[in-house]
DNA sequence: TAGGCCATCTGGTCCT
DNA sequence: AGGACCAGATGGCCTA
C-alpha cells in the first residue's frame, strides 16, 4: 500500500519542499535558488561526514588576518570571506535539496510504474494494492506462466495456471489472488482429488492481462472469503510438474526448496476478470467487486493478441450480485461443512 | 508491541 | 559539475 504524502514540515519545516505536493515536480519549483536558505541543516540528527565546504569555511576563516593591506591594516577580507562561504554552504544545501527532490521524483516514476505493473498483473486491487515485492514476484510468475503456454502450446487449466501464479507469494497475495481469478472453493477440493471440473469452463480468461476499465465496470457484486483455517493446503509443485513437465522456477531455486509448506488458499468463488475495487479483507470480508468487460481501448496494451472476443469475454461464471449470493451460499455450504 | 511495508533523506559511485 | 542510480538509515503507519 502506498502511503499518502505527509506534511514535510516535520522534516523541512522552513523550506518550500512539501509533502503535501504528490510530485516532486512540484517541489522543484518551489525550490529556491540559496538566497535565503534556512539556517536548518538538512540532516537530521545524523552523523554526517562533513562537507568540504566546511572543511574549507575552518581553513579560510583561521586565514582571516594573515594579510594586511599596504598601510599595515587588516584587509576586509574575512567579512567577504565569510559570506562566500556561507553562499558556498547555501549551495551545498541547496544542491542537497534539489538531489532529495529528484530522488523522490525518481522513487515516485518507479512507484508510478509499478502501479502500471499492478494494473496487468492478474491481480488488481485499488484498495488493496499488491506490496511492491508481491507485484514483482507475481509479474514474474505471471510472465513465466504465459511463457511456458507458449512453449508447450497446451492449455493449462484454470487451477494449475492459478497455483503457478501464486508460486512464491505470502498466503495474503495468493489469497488475493485466487480472489481475483476466482478460483472457487469447489474446483479447488475437486482439482485436490484429482479431478477436472473446471476444465468445463474454458480457462482462458485467466491469460489475457485483465485490463481495468472502470468506465465499463458493471455493478459490484458480493464475496466472501473464508478465513483460510477452513481450507486445505495444496501442494504447488507436484501439481505443476505434472502439467508443464519442466522444473517450476520457484521450485528450482534454493528459495523453494525443502518441505513446501504452501500456504491455504481461500477462495471466493466469485469470477472477476479484473477487480477494481472493493477487495477489502481487513475489514469485513464483504466486499463488492467490479466486473470489467475489457473491449479494445487505447493504443497501450491493447493488442488484439490480448483481446478478449466480445461473446467470450466471461467465458467462467460471471455472477453478478444476485448471482453471487447464490454461489456464496454454495461456497459457505463447502466450506463451513 | 513487533513486524512488515513504505517514503524520504543521505552519501557514495558512476557516467556524461 | 551535475544527474542518475543505489543502498543504508530512519521514522511513520498499519495490522496481527
Amino acid at each position: 500500500m502506498l502511503t499518502l504524502p505527509f506534511d514535510e514540515s516535520v522534516v523541512m519545516p522552513e523550506t518550500q519542499m512539501c509533502r503535501k505536493f504528490s510530485r516532486e515536480t512540484e517541489d522543484l519549483k518551489h525550490l529556491k535558488k540559496p538566497e535565503g536558505f534556512p539556517k536548518q541543516m538538512l540532516h537530521q540528527g545524523k552523523s554526517i561526514k562533513r562537507s568540504s565546504a566546511e572543511d574549507t569555511e575552518k581553513e579560510e576563516v583561521e586565514d582571516d588576518h594573515e594579510e594586511d593591506d599596504e598601510n599595515g591594516l587588516p584587509r576586509r577580507r574575512g567579512l567577504r570571506k565569510k559570506k562566500s562561504i556561507k553562499m558556498r554552504m547555501d549551495r551545498v544545501k541547496f544542491r542537497r535539496q534539489e538531489a532529495n527532490a529528484r530522488e523522490r521524483n525518481r522513487m515516485h516514476g518507479l512507484n508510478d510504474a509499478l502501479d502500471n505493473l499492478r494494473k496487468v498483473v492478474p491481480c488488481y486491487s485499488k484498495t488493496q494494492k499488491l506490496s511492491k515485492i508481491e507485484t514483482l514476484r507475481l509479474a514474474k510468475n505471471y510472465i513465466w506462466a504465459l511463457s511456458e503456454i507458449l512453449r508447450i502450446g497446451k492449455r493449462p487449466d484454470l487451477l494449475t495456471f492459478v497455483q503457478n501464479l501464486c508460486k512464491g507469494l505470502s498466503q495474503p497475495t495468493t489469497n488475493l489472488v485466487a480472489g481475483c481469478l476466482q478460483l472457487n472453493a469447489r474446483s479447488f477440493l475437486m482439482g485436490q482429488a484429482g479431478e477436472t471440473a473446471h476444465h468445463a469452463r474454458s480457462p482462458y480468461s485467466t491469460f489475457y492481462p485483465p485490463y481495468h476499465s472502470p468506465e465499463l465496470s458493471t455493478p459490484p457484486g458480493h464475496g466472501t472469503l473464508e478465513n483460510s483455517k477452513s481450507m486445505k493446503p495444496y501442494n504447488y509443485c507436484s501439481a505443476y510438474e505434472s502439467f508443464y513437465e519442466s522444473t517450476s522456477p520457484e521450485c528450482s531455486s534454493p528459495q523453494f526448496e525443502g518441505p513446501l509448506s504452501p500456504p491455504p488458499i481461500n477462495y471466493n468463488g466469485i469470477f472477476s476478470l479484473k477487480q477494481e475495487d472493493a477487495l477489502d479483507y481487513g475489514k469485513n470480508y464483504n466486499y463488492g467487486m467490479h466486473y470489467c468487460a475489457v473491449p479494445p481501448r487505447g493504443p497501450l496494451g491493447q493488442s488484439s493478441v490480448f483481446r478478449l472476443p466480445t461473446e467470450s469475454h466471461f467465458p467462467y461464471d460471471l455472477h453478478l450480485r444476485s448471482q453471487s449470493l447464490t454461489m456464496q451460499d454454495e461456497l459457505n455450504a463447502v466450506f463451513h461443512n
